[in-house]
RNA sequence: GGCGGGGUAGCUCAGGGGUUAGAGCAGUCGCUUCAUAAGCGACGUGUCGCCGGUUCAAUUCCGGCCCCCGCUACCA
């Protein structure tokens, strides 16, 4: 373990307000693709996530609902959790900001801070609503009166505690354009660039006063920290930082923060500066993810209440998809028509084409046929294969070279892409090889020559099977075991699907089979 | 308003100064029947946002305009 190279990635902490939505689900997913490929390539893989809920809205919410705010924060991590564990999402830990542990590490992280000379007391002057008893932005005020109350706001100031943000400002250009991959997608980095090139970085208010919620500043108690700056600590906090130095030295730091488009400021540019200022490494790479609309329209209320009336409002909570579908259907979905980086959207016709089209009728089928083929008659096992070295069935295709833009993809989080390679690449031709060389005719005449063109085929079975591991992890495995493939599924890599190779006994199907038929792995929809 | 991205087949998008502008899906027709009414093949359509300019030649470059989207700091 000591040896292997380390990999740590983290999804945003959410906000337990409400339950997990496709956006949310659609961020995981794709941050589970990326562990499950680092932990097939033999990385020592640690995925973090957790949940934000030091502030006052997840407090005033349990009130609302007549809940003590732990009882209902541990309850919506339940859920939560339940939504990822149901998605196959491959975390290694679920942080809840509220715990004692959290706080703790919190409050000597802050300390540092202050220690070092980072934090000054001044006062934060805004527009304030009674009603609310909270400040309002500029932007939130409407003609000068509060949006919820309609009544006017009154200019208020209190004492708070600001973090020098601004003192990190050509610190901040300057590790930018050393590290032009920080920020991805780049377009993400140019708005975050142009953005302190144009207005400059303030100082930020990183405390609020008189909550009851919240962690205490360890050095003014009157206050608590501004869930921003906690939030943020969850991704040290979970891997050791504060009481387990040799764990946080191991894995920090982050190899990737997995977040949505929305909060690239906070991490790209507030992060790293507090990070700074307690003598700790920026985080090396964000990745800020696009969203997820309903057939072309953003989800706001009163699309839901019209979604709901078409019965249609299924498809935006996830385990609801689950239910009525699959995990692996949802993943294959946002993973295929969604493009990582950029937004995408769901609609029920959709769903049902990409689920169809793709993974039924194109690989699904592919396996049905390559199994019972052989089933019906060889007895499942193809003669004289042992030890032959299977025949590319891809014209022109440079397996190896093939390999390695799907890697790309992967790596490169453009999953889209690398799912459409390995259909339109590679699936595709693998059928086409069949209707080409015909071995449900052949075998009628050549036995032999029928056995070698199954023999063939199924190796791109192989081949796709461990190359969707990441995506699709237990439909990968299905159909790898589907047959007598010598490597243990655990142990593939991608290396293993550039390469044709002999093994060492004759190719059987050892699929579960049913009246000599195996059961569809993705029956159709719709 | 400022900065950035984009407007290409019914849909999602790729492309890019030059012979007939591409892919997938959907559609139509044919072949096939090993297979999940799946597979394979063939076929169609596009004023490549609008208006000008540069050029032998522009959808591709330049300018203007229209429309869409993102960012524009303390809300997570």
């Amino acid at each position: 373990m000591a040896d292997r190279p380390k990999w740590f990635q983290t999804t945003a902490i959410d906000y337990p307000n409400s339950r997990p939505h496709i956006g949310t689900a659609f961020e995981k997913v794709g941050a589970d693709v990326q562990a499950r490929y680092r932990r097939m390539e033999g990385y020592d893989v640690f995925f973090l996530m957790g949940n934000d809920e030091n502030t006052v809205k997840v407090s005033k919410r349990a009130a609302e609902l007549g809940l003590d705010t732990q009882a209902y924060c541990d309850d919506m991590a339940r859920q939560f959790r339940e939504v990822w564990d149901a998605l196959d999402i491959s975390y290694d830990v679920f942080v809840q900001t509220s715990t004692e542990r959290h706080k703790e590490c919190a409050r000597a992280f802050i300390q540092k801070v202050n220690d070092a000379g980072y934090i000054y007391k001044g006062s934060y002057e805004g527009w304030y609503c009674d009603g609310c008893e909270s400040f309002k932005t500029e932007k939130e005020l409407e003609n000068g009166n509060c949006p919820i109350h309609k009544r006017p706001v009154t200019k208020r100031s209190e004492p708070c505690h600001f973090f020098k943000l601004s003192a990190f400002t050509d610190r901040l250009l300057k590790f930018y354009e050393e590290n032009p991959d920080f920020i991805q997608p780049e377009s993400r980095r140019n708005e975050i660039i142009s953005l302190i090139k144009t207005d400059g970085l303030y100082d930020v208010n990183i405390t609020r006063r008189g909550e009851a919620w919240g962690i205490r500043v360890p050095f003014d108690p009157e206050f608590t920290i501004w869930v921003w700056f906690d939030a943020l600590l969850t991704y040290i906090t979970g891997i050791g930082y504060g009481d387990d130095r040799a764990m946080f030295d191991r894995f920090w730091p982050c190899d990737t923060h997995f977040i949505g488009k929305d909060i690239t400021r906070f991490h790209c540019a507030l992060w790293p500066a507090m990070l700074w200022a307690a003598g700790e490494k920026p985080p090396t790479k964000v990745f800020g993810h696009g969203f997820v609309n309903f057939a072309g329209d953003k989800i706001s209320k009163s699309r839901l209440e019209e979604l709901k009336k078409k019965g249609l409002d299924y498809l935006l909570e996830p385990m609801e998809i689950i239910r009525k579908f699959s995990a692996e259907a949802f993943r294959y979905y946002f993973l295929r028509e969604c493009p990582y980086p950029s937004d995408g959207e769901i609609s029920p016709d959709r769903f049902i084409d990409v689920f169809n089209s793709e993974l039924a009728n194109n690989l699904g089928n592919l396996l049905s046929r390559t199994i019972t083929i052989p089933t019906k008659n060889y007895g499942g096992s193809l003669p004289d294969t042992a030890g032959k070295t299977p025949e590319p069935v891809v014209p022109g295709l440079d397996l190896a070279a093939f390999v390695e833009t799907v890697r790309g993809h992967v790596e490169a989080c453009r999953y889209n892409l690398a799912l459409q390679t390995i259909v339109q690449d590679f699936l595709t031709p693998t059928n086409q090889y069949l209707e080409a060389n015909a071995p449900w005719k052949l075998v009628k005449t050549d036995k032999d020559a029928a056995a070698r063109v199954l023999f063939n085929a199924v190796q791109s079975l192989r081949v796709a099977s461990i190359l969707l591991k990441p995506f699709i992890p237990r439909s990968a495995e299905a159909i790898y075991t589907s047959f007598n493939f010598p490597k243990p599924w655990a142990e593939v890599r991608y290396t293993d699907a550039a390469v044709l190779s002999a093994q060492p006994d004759d190719l059987r199907v050892t699929a579960e089979l049913v009246d000599g038929k195996p059961k569809p792995l993705f029956p159709r929809i719709g």
